[in-house]
Order: C-alpha cells, then sequence, then structure tokens
RNA sequence: GGAAAGGUGGCAGAGUGGUCGAAUGCGGCGGUCUCGAAAACCGUUGUGCGGGCAACCGUACCGGGAGUUCGAAUCUCCCCCUUUCCGCCA
C-alpha cells in the first residue's frame, strides 16, 4: 500500500509509476475520497468534541441538583448526527481502501522503464569453467532424464493430485532434500540468516499483508472451510512473522531463511512453458527474508542476490542476472532482479530467482515498524525476499547441465555430504 | 467435536456506567547520589487520524464487529483467538 500523503502530493508521479507498470489504478477517485474523507474527520471530531464536554458536566449539574434534560436532549441530536457522519466516514474509508489495495508500488528511480520482459537488462552472467553453450553432445531434457533413471515421476502425481503435482522417487527424492538442505545450510551457517520453519498455511491477514489478497486472489488456492490459504511462497509468513509489531532499530537488518512448499494455482498460464518442472502448482523452495531500515535496504537488495548466486556457483549451474523493467515487476516490488540458471535441453534460461525489495509497501501494508533512536518515533521497515532458490527450476538446469553422455547424473561436488551418493543412474 | 476460564498499555495486573488513555508493579528513558556501578530517590514513558510552520490542540483506540445510553474498558448480542480438561489423532 502506498502512502496516502505520497499521493495526495505526488499524484502525477503516481500515475505515471502505475502506467510504467503497466497497471491501471483510480488516482483521482483516491484524491476526491481522501478530500471528502478529511472534511468528515474534521466535522465528526468537533461534535465529539462537544459531546465529551456535555458528558463531562452532567454528572457535576446532576450533583448540584440541577436539571440535565435540556443537555441530554441537546446531546442526543448530537450524538445522531455523529452517527451520520460515521456512517458517511465508514463508506468513504472503505472505498478509499479498496482502490488503494489495488495501487501497484512505486518501481524506484533506478529500474529501466520498459514494457515487457524483453526490456529486462542482463547486469552479469556466470559460467562454470570449460561451459560451452555450443554441446557437441545429445541432451536429454529434464522429463527424459527423470523418465530414464526413473527419479520423476510425472504420470503418477498427476494420477494422485493432478497435472503439475510431480512425483519425486528414488534417487531423485534424495537430491530434492539434499538440495534444500544444501541451501539452508549455506544461508544460515555462510550468510547469517537465522532459520525458520513456517506454517504452509495462513489466514487471510497474513495473504492482505504481503499483498497476494485481494489482487492475485486467482493465482491462490483456497481452503474455505477454514478461511485458510496454502502459501505460494514462504515470504508470506515469513514476512507476517512481525506483522503489527514494532522492532527495536538496532535489530535491524533482521535476516530469516525458510524452506517451504509451495502451492500456485498458475490459472491461465496452461500452454506456455508449462511442461515438466516448468510450470507446476506445488515446488519447493528455500526463501530469503529481510527486514531493514529504509537507508539500507537497497544495499540489503544487492547482498540478497549475491547469497542466491552463491548457491549457483557452488552448485556450478551457469545463469544470469536480470534487472526486471518496470512493466516486468511484480505488483508490490519497487525493483527485482531475476536469476535465470540455463537449460541446455531447452536451449533457453529458466527463471529460479526472484529478489525484490518492497521498501515500505509491504510493512505499511502489514504494519511493521522500527522504532527510529534518534526521533524515537516508530517508522515502517522496509522488507525484502528472494528465492535462495526454487528447487523445481534449478533441478531441471541441474539434471541437464550434469548429465553424462550415456544418460547418468552426476551429483554436483558440494552436495555429496547431503545425498551419500555421486552418480544417479 | 464437548466443557470451562480468559482476552486491558513493552510485560504483569487493577478497574463492573460518568473528569479512565486507564491505578499499581516491572521494564525503558532522563536526572540526583557515586571515582564508577548497584541500590535508593525524583521525573518521564502508547499508537493512529485530523488541524497547525511549530509549540500544541482535538479525536479515536481496553481481541474484532453491532447495539443500549446524554455518556461504555465497564451493560447486551454476534464473531475471532488463547489456555486448561475430556474425546479423537500424526
Amino acid at each position: 500500500m502506498l502512502d496516502l500523503k505520497f499521493i495526495r502530493e505526488n499524484p502525477e508521479l503516481v500515475k505515471k509509476g502505475i502506467e510504467n507498470k503497466n497497471e491501471t489504478a483510480r488516482v483521482d477517485e483516491v484524491l476526491e475520497l481522501d478530500q471528502k474523507r478529511r472534511e468528515l474527520v474534521l466535522n465528526a471530531d468537533e461534535l465529539k468534541a462537544k459531546r465529551n464536554q456535555a458528558s463531562s458536566q452532567i454528572p457535576q449539574m446532576k450533583k448540584a441538583g440541577q436539571d440535565t434534560s435540556g443537555v441530554m436532549a441537546e446531546m442526543k441530536r448530537v450524538s445522531d448526527e455523529i452517527t451520520s457522519l460515521d456512517d458517511q466516514l465508514r463508506q468513504v474509508e472503505k472505498d478509499l481502501n479498496d482502490i488503494l489495495m489495488y495501487i501497484p508500488n512505486m518501481p524506484n528511480p533506478s529500474v529501466p522503464v520498459g514494457k515487457s520482459s524483453a526490456e529486462n537488462v542482463e547486469v552479469r552472467r556466470w559460467l562454470p569453467e570449460g561451459f560451452s553453450f555450443e554441446s557437441e553432445e545429445k541432451v536429454l531434457d529434464h522429463i527424459e532424464l527423470g523418465k530414464k533413471l526413473k527419479i520423476l515421476d510425472f504420470e503418477r502425481g498427476a494420477k494422485i493430485t493432478g497435472s503439475g503435482f510431480p512425483v519425486y522417487m528414488g534417487k531423485g527424492a534424495t537430491l530434492e532434500r539434499s538440495l534444500i538442505n544444501f541451501m539452508l545450510d549455506k544461508h544460515i551457517h555462510e550468510h547469517g540468516y537465522k532459520e525458520v520453519f513456517p506454517p504452509f498455511l495462513v489466514n487471510e491477514d497474513s495473504m492482505k499483508g504481503t499483498g497476494q489478497l485481494p489482487k492475485m486472489e486467482e493465482d491462490m488456492y483456497a481452503i474455505e472451510k477454514d478461511g485458510l490459504y496454502p502459501i505460494p511462497t514462504a515470504e508470506v509468513p515469513v514476512t507476517n512473522l512481525l506483522r503489527g509489531e514494532i522492532v527495536e532499530e538496532k535489530e535491524l537488518p533482521i535476516k530469516f531463511a525458510a524452506y517451504s512448499a509451495c502451492f500456485r494455482r498458475e490459472a491461465g498460464s496452461y500452454g506456455k512453458d508449462s511442461k515438466g518442472f516448468l510450470r507446476v502448482h506445488q515446488f519447493n523452495k528455500v526463501e530469503m527474508v529481510k527486514y531493514t531500515k529504509p537507508e539500507d535496504s537497497y544495499d540489503e537488495l544487492e547482498k540478497l542476490v549475491r547469497d542466491a548466486e552463491d548457491i549457483l556457483q557452488a552448485l556450478k549451474i551457469p545463469y544470469r542476472v536480470l534487472m526486471l523493467c518496470t512493466g516486468d515487476l511484480s505488483f508490490s516490488a519497487a525493483k527485482c532482479y531475476d536469476i535465470e540458471t540455463w537449460s541446455p535441453a531447452e536451449k533457453k534460461w529458466l527463471e529460479a530467482s526472484s529478489c525484490s525489495n518492497f521498501e515500505n509497501f509491504q510493512a505499511r501494508r502489514a504494519n511493521i515498524r522500527f522504532r527510529n533512536e534518534a526521533t524515537k518515533k516508530p517508522e515502517f521497515v522496509h522488507t525484502l525476499n528472494g528465492s535462495g532458490l526454487a528447487t523445481s527450476r534449478l533441478m531441471v538446469s541441474l539434471l541437464e547441465n550434469y548429465q553424462t553422455p550415456e544418460g547418468k547424473i552426476i551429483v554436483p561436488q558440494v552436495l555429496h555430504k547431503y545425498t551419500g551418493f555421486e552418480v544417479i543412474d
């Protein structure tokens, strides 16, 4: 959520930001409703002051034996008027809030303006020693490999649940678990994150806090009976850990790393890049979440990206880092880097991580603040998160890059102590 | 799922219709004392919104919502949550 004062003072800037994000929102209506709201508040507060004054006089008058029926009748009228004003105010605030919840975050000025992913900017790329895009060997894709080695079972996943719910079998399951443990250990022991194991179901307030609701409702699974939502990312429970709280400035930055399964309906995305692991309804992800002081958040974003890259370099998987242009930024993000890993079978880059700074957009929605030591006043923190990383897309690149001409998989060196085996055949 | 108790300021915990944003204690901050610290003592200490350049003023908030009343932390109704016991169960 944007600051109402900011919108009031910079309506043209806000409109431009919305346009650059390829979104639409009713900024002029916000300004009108805001004006109306302030008039109503002023009126109602004046009447309430009058009522409060009378309320303290009535007991005194009664003690003195004076007749209070006149004042009471007058206050009855005042109260009715207050009720009417409060009703109007509630409606105006609801209308205002409904619009505000659909206004996207502003892109940071450092983000390139662009319409679509075609205008994202490659920041850097990293390739393992000896890597070549022009492999002379015939490569199998991850689906063929998974089938041949009996480590991935898409058909049975579809049987027991539905399409997009793959099953990991045997060494495939062990490899998946090893990846998760490897990534968590690295973030916790080398990058200074605190481990969190959150619930995989959250309530509606949490989904609103991080911005999944109300706008992205169609993409979320919902358990209506209990009013709960399976999380699309650990970002939701972990960012909401401090919802409604005020932390001390010296505690910042707070850095959490969490594993979770992630559930996404992916409504309307059938057909495109959806085979095998490329788009699934349930996948595993290790997520990094940070709460920072406003002035530190962009430095922390750079570090966040490096922490994710560190994983890929340790695994020796080729990747590149993109800075998303305004048109490709998500609803809540002010700036975002995507990390894409190389798929030799698809001959394309696959998004495996997304690292974003939300500035105070989520903090404002979720009411997460810190106490500024200098001013003693609470201020909104900045929140950031990044995948570190999602295992499904990573698994595609890993299997395809580590296959041998005979169709076996060499397990990356750093995972040996987790897997207990060095080859999948 | 059944039964009971309870949700008040950073925490603990009073308050059952009127000057209650709320006693008291702890904690925090500032000060006195001290070479320094502790103890003791004194003072101070919530958040949002509106108005104002500001000092400040007004208003709202005692789990959430609705109601009764001139007036609600306090009374009524609905909902949510927590704890304990029983049942079921990984």
